[in-house]
DNA sequence: GGACACAATATTGTATACAACTTTGCGCTC
DNA sequence: GAGCGCAAAGTTGTATACAATATTGTGTCC
């Protein structure tokens, strides 16, 4: 569901692609937990597919660095670290608002028409509550920018860095701090369909200054869900 | 071999990684062309395992973006296309300079004398007349770099653009244009040394700005391997 | 003689079976 | 009763067998 955009020729989809794509969303929306292990035959009866096809996917989504492969022990949802957080969204720092830049000079009418619809769904998810779901959202909205901008090996990098970050706001967002991306994402949007690429990347640039400020990343990795794992170490 | 040094905790290394690595040196040396089919049999046949080890290899380079996979049809060695060269150097230039100028602040004495030996390497390669061999190893004095200025995020896209920049290389490169990067390595462990990081960062854009610009991208895709495709569209 | 249709071959996609390793649980010793 | 060692169970790593699809070769019809 994600790649479809970037990689161009990917409409050939094998069974590993349904499930890859599955356990993505569940990932973004939170539905799985930092920390969990993924069992081959588990996953395998799930999806209804013989290991084959899940040991594919899990490989695929270790290359995203989704989960973390630990030979003879298994797939596990990865738990980033303080420091990979903050490179994260170093790196977002460093690429989108130029992305955004050249997103305003060549987004299009449909492009912005695309844009609003997600800011909708993502508004009508807060209103459910669903806080999973609009995450999930607001990431593709990213996402989304990025392959306005057209350059698909940037984009590449982008996705990949938004995927890591919905882990890094599961384990260390703050409650205190609201999700109002609503404003920022709107901001965008407008500046984005008037074209105006120097307010959009000084918009974005700003929007990811807040969602990294928004983290607690003091020393303290929080809780995990197999409490070996949070233990001994 | 290469994400060795990317990737922390990966010496658990199981077959496939074998595999992984000398078909991407072998890419990158030049030994295996843009175009070529990578056959299931043939691979298991000559690295002596079973399809499945060779299967997940070539999934982990399709990851990487070094091979294409069709569905049905095998993988292939890419060939990045014109507009993917101006990508992948765009993206460089954008990534690196900053990344040397870190690297000029955390380089230890250890760090420069290990970028020494690549060098010296680099020359007798190139001394040897071995290009592809020279080539390999100017792509991982680049790596190395990424790796000293610590921030594995961005360190590990830079990888994945040298691996890709080398099929642009082996594509897009004028004969004419000679390869002498011996210079431009040498000043920039000059800086490196010295801890000149603003000199580090402007002698890295300079050199991919050279790089880019020694690349032959007007319209035109060189021969492919199957004559197929090159003539077929 | 050229073009199309069909059969034969080869290659990839998927499932299953077996081997290797890790973890868990039990029993023994001290 | 605590700690160690060994056996059993469970899970992952790898190889092989079978199914599905693409490619190639051959024959026939026009």
């Amino acid at each position: 569901m994600i790649d479809k955009h970037i990689s161009p020729s990917k409409s050939q989809h094998s069974q590993a692609d349904t499930v890859v794509d599955e356990l993505v969303t569940a990932i973004h929306q939170h539905r799985i937990a930092p920390g969990t292990k993924l069992g081959e035959d588990d996953l395998a009866e799930i999806f209804g597919v013989s290991r084959t096809i899940i040991r594919a996917s899990l490989q695929a989504l270790a290359h995203q660095q989704l989960v973390e492969i630990k030979r003879n022990r298994g797939a596990f949802v990865v738990q980033p670290s303080i420091r990979e957080a903050h490179e994260v969204f170093e790196a977002r720092a460093l690429l989108e608002p130029g992305l955004a830049n050249r997103a305003a000079e060549r987004a299009t009418a449909n492009d912005i028409q695309l844009l609003q619809r997600h800011i909708e769904e993502e508004h009508a998810a807060l209103a459910e509550g669903d806080r999973g779901k609009a995450l999930h959202l607001s990431g593709l909205f990213h996402i989304e920018i990025a392959r306005i901008a057209n350059h698909a090996t940037i984009a590449g990098f982008i996705e990949a860095l938004i995927a890591r970050s919905s882990l890094i706001i599961a384990l260390y967002w703050r409650r205190e701090s609201a999700l109002c991306e609503k404003h920022a994402h709107h901001a965008l949007l407008d500046a984005l369909a008037n074209q105006q690429g120097q307010a959009a990347e000084e918009l974005m640039k700003s929007h990811l200054v807040d969602l990294h400020s928004a983290l607690d990343l003091r020393e303290r990795p929080k809780p995990a869900r197999t409490l070996k794992e949070a233990l001994g170490g």
